[in-house]
DNA sequence: CATGAATGAGGGTTCATTCAT
DNA sequence: GATGAATGAACCCTCATTCAT
């Protein structure tokens, strides 16, 4: 899963100069840096995660990260950036719109839900990135992108079921939505793996009536 | 406890009234200093807020916080039991088991939040104290009432209104609903008041929608 | 033991005025303070030791320890004076220079160390004031009449004893003995209770030794 | 270990001399640290220095110490091993065991003495790092070596010189010897340089006495 | 570009001492 | 006198960031 934090990232700039080398070298850094970033976030948190600690994870020296990020916020900004990405495609590959008006409200839950829920699990250092009232304000402008983006996907996916809807109500109802999920989250991870699929349930059951009250409002 | 302080001390009518004024001093300014730790994590979140920021806010020097306090996380736990405390009594006025069976799903839903939502208005610094996954061991234990005296409330709402499901299911149940709410709240404090209806009746509405499906599941 | 500290202070001085119970309550105060600063000196040592420790051991408040004592140093002369005065009782009780002259050297060798082990072994607190490196000065001097005190002793007894020795041998030979005692203590009271007679026979051995070669020299 | 850093870098000249320099930076820096805490420590006593007061002397920032060391023990564990070293090495030189068993009293304690005399004059941050009760634990760890490798070098002589001793006496009188030199140096390093043959003298003939007294007993 | 030693402002906490009551 | 809350400088240590090499 680390590996995709490098997809998607590196390809479409090919020049063919001399700069062309050393920037591809340096966007393989960066993208260690963030995957090191990425595992240490998971393992201590935000605020336990040292600069120094992610150049030891990523094997380089202290001074090296500031040769590829200005501070500490910037380096979770791009981690952010990252996961946004990473949390479009994985979303891209389940998505498929042609049908979405036929979907029941337990298939629309699921399109909307499980990718974000298998990128949770699989993007441990995820939720150290979320909101929180503590977050510097650099890192919450850097995190943003992620919410816009998983945002306008589910926003876009009840616009093509519910054509009915005000774009306001849709918007909100998207946003609350992901918030369930998202709160769920750490509940879930903290969970016995065998427990999991109870709590997943019950958090689809939630978001399914939710759904279907949309629909007869 | 407190008692045995003035027991054996049998002469003198000021040698009773003293050390109940002292007595008296400490929990002001315990109190004192609880509210300027709630000022200050409101502003600041947990990681950021110094114990010599609350000491300033509170107009006291940094060393007297440790005549009251042992260290930082005993000031946050005791603001965590201030919370809990305001948040029983907070739906000890709102709740009234005599009639739940008859409450509409809207009117459990009403029960449940209102308060919550209100406290959490009210009180900014709650926020800062919510579980996450970098919380030093001793937050987290003095968290935890907050959290187990809430589910427990909505748990006993929740058997009264739904005796034929399961005490697992309630628990689960009862711990999404406030999970939600908390999810929540960031963004309707946030908001501007005025637009905070809209937000809150959405979040009921899931809520109700969620109730309803408990009722016929 | 402790009552030993009381011992030899207060008396000569009776007065009948007024002032006088209360200075003799400062007195008992004093003492109260100097036993319980003993007390917490041979629990902890002396960097250890805090004057609220001392306080609160001696069941006073903090404010009115510096109603008798100037700062911590003072409380420690004070202790140091006590001692001095204690050991002098120690050795007064074993002392008697009548028939120096024909004692053999182990004889004498226990007249000087008798006392000062059985003081030690007493006084938990009194190695706490020996003369260290890192000493404040003022405990420095307050410490120094003990030492004299004690040196005064031994230097008498050897002067009895070895007519024909200079005042400059005898002295250094005095200060000499008693650093050996001095030396082993921590060694003897650390010691299982069981072992200590073979250590103390062992100092024993080497100083009658000595003494055996001051006669002779 | 160190030489490991250096393997696998095959290419390049100054790759290999490279870590080499700043290896030897930084036990330059070690060392330098270690100079530093041994003056303070002379000066101030354990307690009272401060890393702080460490670094200064070093000449180097506060937080620069923490590359080196993990705490203000283990600098002084750092110098307690230097002293070690320096203490094993003084007594190389002077110690040769091949006609110990021809010794007269005088030179074996001249052989034991001397070198420990000559080392307390030259290091005088040695005697902070001596065991006292209120000593950290880890200071204590540290400064064992030191002890067991000078009384293991004096039971070494003593049972040359006395094979018909027990091992438990020798062991004994060894950690005697040793304790009055310790406790008769600050009086020696405090005198004028002029007097100091005078008290060293009588150390000596009380020491040869004793191990005169080993022989016939 | 890379290194990693160096920096130094703070962080939480302690404690001898003071002072209002 | 006695109290104990209040003080604040100083302690040990951390870590984001910089800089000489």
């Amino acid at each position: 899963m680390e590996d995709q934090l490098e997809t998607g990232v590196a390809d479409g700039a090919e020049e063919r100069t001399a700069p062309r080398k050393r920037q591809a070298r340096g966007e393989r850094r960066i993208a260690e840096i963030v995957a090191a970033a990425a595992r240490v976030l998971a393992a201590q948190g935000y605020e336990k995660t040292t600069t120094n600690a992610i150049a030891a994870e990523a094997g380089i020296s202290p001074g090296s990260l500031y040769q590829y990020f200005r501070n500490k916020d910037e380096i979770a900004a791009e981690l952010a950036t990252t996961y946004a990405a990473g949390l479009r495609s994985a979303h891209d590959a389940a998505f498929d719109l042609t049908d979405v008006a036929r979907l029941t409200a337990e298939e629309t839950v699921d399109r909307v839900i499980d990718p974000i829920l298998a990128f949770n699990v699989a993007n441990p250092g995820f939720k150290a990135l979320h909101a929180r009232p503590d977050m510097p304000p650099g890192l919450v402008a850097a995190t943003q992108p992620i919410h816009d983006a998983l945002r306008g996907r589910v926003i876009g996916l009840l616009e093509t079921r519910f054509p009915e809807r005000s774009s306001v109500e849709l918007h909100l109802a998207a946003q609350l939505m992901i918030q369930v999920v998202q709160a769920a989250m750490p509940t879930i991870t903290a969970a016995d793996p065998g427990e999991r699929p109870v709590i997943i349930t019950e958090v689809k059951r939630m978001l399914s009536a939710y759904v279907r009250e949309l629909a007869v409002r």
